[in-house]
DNA sequence: ATAATCCCTATTGTATTAGTAGAGTATACC
DNA sequence: GGTATACTCTACTAATACAATAGGGATTAT
């Protein structure tokens, strides 16, 4: 798995809007700065988060965007899919994949099926809530402002 | 991680020459064949496995390639960090980076940080005696031509 | 000599990435 | 109803990486 900075923005964002979880909506203008994310491109990010349910938005003033479901009900291997696709190593690993003809393949793809196993054990295990509570035990929330 | 061809290739390659340990030097026509991979892609490929210390060559006639350790002495993980660069899924995983300032980098990082952990687990406990063992174990075997 | 090898650099076509640009639409508020 | 402040959507672009391809050279067994 490779994260682009794409899928780094999306995690940034739904992770912010999942502290402001259950407040008013939060302007990309905000997001964008708190996370040092060029404007434009999280507009895109955005709309792609809009589009996969993750995200909903208010039009006009006061409007600004709102986490779609409750930060314990999003794990983070579902946004890194959604936004940067397949997470396996290489594409042989996919449970469809033909032209696994050579010996090289039969044991190579053990490996990276392994990697794969162990890499969605962990993105597909934490929620945004438990990335919340890591944040409040941490030190870095003094210098955090809201 | 991701595995670009280029990875795919090598590994192959130096599996092929595991296989062949102890023996004569196989041709780059052998190996391009065997694994399906384009001879002068092959070519470069093995420039750098040579330049790694991974392989080394005999010129002229009745020349070819040979692995220039024995497979208990090479690691999944080098050959890949060596030919694909550093396998953390993100940059900010990297012992000296810096700018981790905002929060959010903070508690994600830390998961990076355990994805890059369990993969380098795989990777670099495997050797390549490893894999010959495992396609010695395995059915594939019969339908493989020396 | 010559045929079969490996050695090395440069070039190319394609796709992906990380943005930028610019126009449009909705809504709160006076 | 006008206006400022938001979000919406499509198109474009510069830079880079990827996966080869091309075309010479140099070495060695016979």
């Amino acid at each position: 798995m490779k994260i682009t900075y794409k899928g780094d923005y999306a995690l940034k964002t739904i992770l912010d809007l999942a502290r402001h979880y259950g407040n008013s909506p939060v302007t990309i203008h905000d997001l964008a700065k708190r996370a040092d994310i060029p404007i434009k491109f999280l507009e895109q990010i955005l709309l792609d988060l809009k589009r996969g349910g993750f995200v909903e938005s208010r039009r006009g003033k006061v409007g600004g965007y709102l986490l779609a479901k409750e930060p314990s009900g999003i794990k983070l291997g579902e946004v890194i899919r959604f936004i940067e696709g397949p997470i396996e190593p290489i594409a042989c690993v996919s449970k469809n994949y033909q032209g696994c003809n050579s010996i090289y393949n039969c044991v190579l793809r053990e490996v990276w099926q392994w990697v794969n196993k162990a890499t969605c054990g962990i993105i597909d295990n934490i929620t945004f809530e438990d990335l919340l509570k890591k944040i409040e035990d941490s030190d870095c929330t003094i210098s955090y402002q809201i």
